[in-house]
DNA sequence: TTTTATAACTTGACTAATCAATTGATTGTG
DNA sequence: CACAATCAATTGATTAGTCAAGTTATAAAA
């Protein structure tokens, strides 16, 4: 059966770790009443503030129809509002969000940072962060199609 | 804005490649009439059949519902057999997805190789898998919540 | 033999995405 | 001014997944 490279070994290792990390994280996020995405979305607004939904949704790589739907349902939760602002529609948190963004930050990031620092030292850290931005960075220039 | 540890940085890069290369995977595999999820069932079958639902689930780390709902539809497009087998049932593929796979598997894998290859050497890929390994394999042990 | 347990699988309600088609808002141009 | 162009956001159909409750099949006890 040799039909594995180093590179698809390597490939199936980031697909099953980050989608276990997921679960983990989404778990985790319970208690905020939080899915790891919806985190991720807030992390975003909160730091760029206010912006449109196209440029949320290049933040986190999601498709327009994708961040029009989760959208909606943060607003629906009272995380965030919406108004329309020329043609585009600008997009803020709310109090509730900021409050509970306060709490979750710190939490989540060191929940994060545990995934790493129980097994690697600092050096193989950087490493690690050092080789995946070379590949991501890659992949990025990848996207214009060949065929 | 000092929140940000090695290990968050590491991990929305994690996120955000597999993200990416998942999507830039779904686009190849359209040639095939396939997704990376159904792709990536399909080989599992492929190496273990036949095997059991549960077992499938373990191997793909997907929940008892998700093969279930999963296989439903690869069932429906014809790329597997399931037979009722004492209280299980056996999972096995089909002829059609034999050929499928001998002609998807190649361009696939060399796919998936070629995020690696285009940026990083041997020793590089070593490194990066060796670390990957002990990041997944440490996530996994902590499965049991601590509260 | 009728209950009871239990393991394997399915299903309903939901989150999260995608693509492609459509609707809204704001321009220009004829 | 009306009409086409265009950019932003929404929506319908579908895939993919979760959790928790409900089935179904088999085995074991009463």
């Amino acid at each position: 059966m040799r039909n594995n490279t180093m590179g698809s070994l390597i490939w199936l290792r980031l697909m099953r770790f980050t989608n276990q990390s997921n679960q983990m994280s989404n778990d985790f996020l319970k208690r905020f009443d939080l899915t790891t995405a919806q985190f991720d979305v807030l992390m975003q607004v909160r730091i760029y503030q206010p912006l449109t939904q196209m440029e949320l949704a290049e933040k986190v790589t999601v498709t327009q129809g994708g961040i029009s739907r989760m959208l909606v349902r943060l607003e629906n939760e009272g995380y965030i509002v919406r108004k329309q602002d020329w043609k585009t529609k600008t997009i803020s948190l709310t109090a509730k969000a900021d409050a509970i963004l306060e709490q979750a930050m710190p939490e989540q990031l060191a929940f994060q940072t545990s995934f790493f620092d129980d097994v690697l030292n600092e050096e193989e850290q950087t490493t690690l962060y050092t080789l995946m931005t070379r590949v991501h960075k890659h992949s990025q220039k990848k996207e214009l199609p060949t065929e």
